[in-house]
RNA sequence: GGGCCUUUAGCUCAGCUUGGUUAGAGCGCUUCCCUGAUAAGGAAGAGGUCAGUGGUUCAAGUCCACUAAGGCCCA
């Protein structure tokens, strides 16, 4: 037979997680959620893989509190959820930290290093940085399989994404084709959309202003100059030709430019470039001026069969002079123009960003410091016609932060523009949360979708599997095995990295040359994309087929926002390529975590809070709920320590203290279970009313990941069970009965529940020292149990509005209680209450507000008379409004200048009343257009808020301050007993003195202090009132023995 | 340059979908009250031109337009 224990009020949340921490370890309880639902539903959960390139910070925290949120809930819903980790390895991010680490500054020094070295540091950088995300991961109580985890490094991992990007080659849809495309020039790698977007810098550039003379047709006649604007001064060296738009109005202007006469040709719209005086000599469409020729700006490059004016729809008239210089290397638009026309694409640039250096004037410069020397050359040759400083932002490599260059590159491309349709199709089936980002900013994504650029000219990433010979013939080759058969060798061992896979050569079938594999790497995120079959070595593996169809696509995801063009892109992306169908059905769109003053935390801000130090000052628990309930999961929220001290205070502190409070009065009255009683009373009812529309509220919440309302309704419930039902009911606890102890167990337990999915820790502590102790039976832990089901018929919503009336109404009666300046400690005779839903209430609820207030009766005000009362009345806009639209300023003003009280008791009588409005005109009103507020007349203590009022009788008998003392006295001997640290069942032994008035008062209520008190005997010692408190009493406790 | 979001008390945020006449809550501050579970609870007070301007309407924090500041995304 176990007894009850006591547990403290005092809590060591920190201290508790760890312990609980451990029991979970050694009692393998997250293994036994998932063997325990062995045969139930999947319901698949993706984890998206960090990366391990540094140590997790806060923002980590964020999406995996979530991430581990709804997989509990579902398990307690009875569903399986596998969950393994993931590990990001490749990738940019992890060659930078180890370049950085070894000091090099570029691709150079890796290859004299050697790649095979170079990847093994890679290896290690993110085996070391994986050992402190699983510290973290394991300490918020973020519950994933790391057994089982995959390493998007692992041989069976690459394999599995050769194996897509064979499907996808299959299909025609990857491809090796020139684009220009973002570039960093340090890193010598082309740079995906997703991490263009991540660099973008404010940066002030020279723009230049630059005459073009031209040499055939209409303007060569008129000897002008075409005026060309460029915010890249470099790129004026590969000028290959000019664009204008062919619909815009062109004009040619003769002014008077530093002295000189010039004849310049402009758009007509921003021909305000040229100044104030100026003379139109001539005007042209754009179309007109094709195939125009010039006189290219610089002459260090051949560009043969060049430089004449090409037409193209993207040239506005929005900034510039509406001519627009094509260096089609160095710009996508450029690139789609000259092409068309059969322009050549000429690159002066090594992939190093330096002028080749054969070239005169800037040979070996780097680009962007090319600007200055051809904007003197330019000078010089008066061909410079102004130039000015622009602010705009330019894309820098985001980890590096060297300035990018558009730069047309030979590099592979997924054809993602073809499969758009199917793109949009699956997006339009998806489940966003929130649903704003589903039309907005990722289907606004989907819709401007370019194809997506894989291939990075690197090292530690998953080789290209494309091999090729002189001929171009090609070959994708989906596995080791098979690039084994084709190359006749056993590569069963071999790690299929750079530089291994480099060395293998295949006969090419078609013309017995030698083929060779294309020397990239692919971008890392295709990687973690491919994870929902990589992740089982989908189709080589065995098991995998089955595995990966049983948990495709995934019921559930969820991330920070900026993975819409990230994880979400490339998830789906692959999906669709691979399988025509989405990799998940539900996503979770979560907002950034900013600093406590709303920057975003960084390293150089130093204003980064460590995850660890966080959860172990104030718990993972706190730190969770804070993550979940606090503010919008999807706006961008701030955390800081106050913040979550909150959180421990009002919510994880109140329920614990409520535990605590339970185990304390039943230890002291011997608590047997028995369930709920039938015999309850109407405070019991209600709770257990709003404990059931609780379950299924929380339920319907989390069903629809909604952890914020969630916590809000938890949050609401422990406030009303720990500040009104124990509150109200603490005679009956203190009388040790068993009614409200099984009801206040009951809903501790289905509470505990509840909250277990949020709060992992706290609820299990609850679950294991309270509901295990009296139930040994139940499950071994809170996370194996099942949720709660609603029981729907003990929902009262009558009986909830009552309460909830009841509660204004002690607020009111507080309010005048402060305003009338006696205490509370003090009873009154009357109450007099105005509050329509007062007639319902029942005689139980009433007595609560009678016994918070302190006073002996309570009435209606009606039935003070009529002429203690004085009734005010307001008109109820919101109905008034709906009945009457313009009329309702006239109405409220007759209301206002009526007889209130006759008006309302019309309307009590006859249920409606006809008011005349100042234009002679009538309109009827009934009760619900009024705002009633009654009030008695004088000697009363009145307290109104919208037409509910509560008046205290304020006349004090002899009987009644007599009762007052009683009251004072109990106080102080109780206040004695907690000073000296009596239990709260100990019996004592009183002395006592005081002054003639509370003299009377103690020795005619000796009886009811006794009960009060537990004290059994009383000794009154005469005369000892020196250091009596300011109510002229002397004691003195004794513990009986 | 384009799109989206935010702007309400000293601080953190609700309220805006569905317009209604005293704009709420928490934290912090002051005074007081209650209390044999509580690190809690309650009342009152100080603290708001609901970013600004204009419009729609009998009525605007709420709807519309524009502007500003901040943020995010794209170019």
């Amino acid at each position: 037979m176990s007894t009850i224990k006591s547990l403290a009020p005092q809590i060591n949340l920190p201290a508790v997680e760890h312990q609980i921490l451990s029991f979970w370890e050694t009692q393998e309880i997250f293994k036994k959620t998932i063997s325990a639902r062995d045969g139930q539903p999947n319901w698949t959960f993706y984890e998206g893989p960090p990366t391990a390139n540094g140590k997790p910070g806060t923002h980590h925290i964020e999406a995996r509190v979530f991430k581990d949120l709804f997989p509990r809930y579902q398990t307690m819903k009875g569903n399986q959820v596998i969950r393994k980790a993931g590990w990001d390895c490749h990738g940019l991010p992890v060659e930078i930290a180890v370049e950085k680490q070894l000091g090099f500054s570029g691709k150079g020094d890796i290859e004299k290093y050697g790649i095979a070295k170079f990847n093994d540091q890679c290896r290690n950088s993110v085996q070391e940085h994986v050992g402190e995300f699983t510290a973290m991961t394991r300490r918020m109580g973020f519950w994933v399989d790391f057994d089982e985890a995959y390493w998007t490094m692992s041989s069976e991992y690459v394999e599995s994404v050769w194996w897509s990007l064979q499907q996808i080659w299959k299909k025609g849809l990857l491809i090796q084709d020139y684009r220009v495309a973002p570039y960093c020039p340090r890193c010598g790698t082309g740079l995906s959309d997703h991490e263009l977007s991540q660099g973008y810098e404010t940066i002030k550039d020279q723009s230049v202003y630059v005459k073009f003379q031209a040499t055939s047709g209409k303007l060569a006649e008129l000897n002008a100059s075409l005026l060309v604007w460029t915010t890249t001064p470099w790129t004026l060296v590969s000028n290959t030709a000019v664009a204008v738009n062919p619909k815009i109005e062109y004009q040619v202007i003769e002014i008077t430019h530093e002295e000189k006469t010039e004849r310049l040709v402009v758009a007509t719209n921003l021909a305000a470039v040229l100044g104030e005086e100026r003379k139109v000599l001539a005007t042209f469409t754009g179309a007109e001026l094709e195939h125009t020729k010039y006189v290219a700006p610089f002459d260090l490059v051949e560009i043969p069969d060049a430089h004449y004016i090409v037409l193209a729809d993207y040239v506005t008239v929005e900034d510039g002079t509406g001519l627009v210089h094509q260096s089609p290397a160095f710009g996508a638009d450029d690139f789609a123009v000259c092409r068309k026309y059969g322009l050549p694409i000429v690159n002066p640039i090594a992939p190093d960003g330096h002028f080749l250096p054969e070239l005169n004037l800037i040979g070996g410069v780097f680009f962007k410091d090319a600007d200055k020397p051809l904007i003197k050359d330019l000078k010089s040759r008066s061909l410079l016609f102004k130039q000015q400083q622009y602010e705009h932002s330019y894309p820098h490599c985001w980890r590096c932060h060297t300035a990018l260059m558009y730069y047309a590159q030979p590099s592979w491309y997924i054809r993602t523009t073809e499969i758009k349709e199917a793109l949009l199709r699956e997006n339009a089936n998806t489940d966003w949360h929130p649903e704003t980002i589903k039309t907005g900013r990722y289907g606004d994504w989907l819709n401007n979708n370019i194809d997506w650029a894989i291939s990075r000219n690197r090292y530690w990433g998953t080789p290209l599997p494309i091999w090729r010979c002189e001929n171009k013939h090609e070959i994708c080759v989906g596995s080791l095995a098979e690039l084994g058969q084709l190359s006749g060798t056993d590569l069963s061992k071999t790690d299929p990295h750079r530089p291994f896979v480099d060395d293998i050569t295949i006969k090419c079938e078609q013309c017995s040359e030698t083929m060779s594999r294309t020397p990239e790497v692919i971008d890392c995120w295709f990687d973690s994309g491919a994870m929902p079959f990589a992740q089982w070595g989908y189709p080589h593996k065995e098991g995998s087929i089955e595995k990966f169809k049983a948990s495709y696509p995934a019921d559930f995801i969820a991330e920070a926002i900026d993975q819409t063009r990230g994880w979400f892109y490339t998830l789906m992306t692959i999906g669709t390529l691979v399988f025509d169908k989405s990799s998940y059905e539900t996503v979770l769109c979560l907002g950034h975590i900013l600093d406590k003053d709303g920057r975003k935390m960084s390293k150089h801000l130093g204003n980064v809070l460590e995850p660890m130090s966080l959860m172990d000052q104030h718990g993972a628990d706190a730190v969770r709920w804070y993550m979940l309930a606090a503010g919008s999961p999807w706006s961008a929220r701030r955390v800081g320590h106050d913040a979550i001290t909150e959180v421990v205070r009002k919510t994880l502190l109140t329920y614990w203290n409520t535990v605590s409070f339970f185990t304390l009065y039943a230890k002291a009255s011997d608590f047997k279970l028995t369930g709920l009683s039938k015999d309850t009373s109407t405070m019991d009812r209600w709770i257990l009313s709003e404990l059931n529309d609780l379950i299924a509220k929380v339920d319907d919440a989390y069903a629809n990941y909604d952890s914020q309302i969630a916590g809000s309704l938890i949050g609401e419930f422990i406030d009303d069970l720990s500040n009104w039902y124990v509150r109200r009911s603490r005679r009956k606890f203190w009388d040790g009965d068993s009614v409200v102890l099984n009801t206040l167990y009951h809903c501790l337990k289905e509470l505990t529940k509840v909250m277990a999915p949020m709060v992992p820790f706290i609820t299990e502590h609850v679950w294991q020292e309270m509901i295990r102790n009296l139930e040994p039976t139940e499950s071994e832990s809170v996370h194996l149990a099942n949720f709660p089901i609603s029981n729907k018929s003990a929902i009262d919503e009558k009986l909830s509005k009552s309460v909830r009336l009841s509660r204004r109404l002690v607020e009111l009666g507080r309010a005048a209680r402060a305003e009338s300046k006696i205490k509370i400690r003090q009873p009154l005779a009357r109450a007099l209450v105005a509050a329509s839903g007062w007639d319902a209430m029942d005689h139980e609820i009433r007595s609560h507000i009678s016994d918070e207030l302190n006073v002996i009766s309570l009435d209606e005000i009606a039935s003070a008379g009529a002429d203690l009362v004085s009734i005010s009345v307001k008109a109820n806009f919101r109905t008034i409004g709906a009945k009457f639209g313009g009329e309702v300023q006239a109405i409220a003003k007759a209301i206002a200048a009526s007889d209130h009280s006759a008006l309302v008791a019309t309307i009590r009588t006859s249920g409606s009343a006809e008011i005349a409005l100042d234009g002679g005109t009538k309109a009827t009103i009934d009760l619900e257009d009024l705002v009633i507020t009654e009030t008695p007349k004088a000697g009363w203590s009145v307290s109104s808020h919208s037409g509910e009022s509560v008046a205290l009788d304020l006349t004090l008998t002899p009987e009644l301050i007599e009762s007052g003392l009683v009251r004072e006295v109990i106080r102080a001997i109780q206040e004695e007993r907690k000073q000296s640290g009596f239990e709260i069942s100990d019996r004592i032994s009183v002395r006592w003195g005081a002054n003639p008035q509370v003299t009377t008062a103690i020795t005619k209520n000796l009886e009811i202090i006794g009960e009060e008190t537990l004290a059994t005997k009383f000794e009154n010692v005469s005369g000892k009132t020196d250091d009596a408190n300011e109510l002229g009493l002397w004691l003195e406790l004794i513990k009986n023995s």
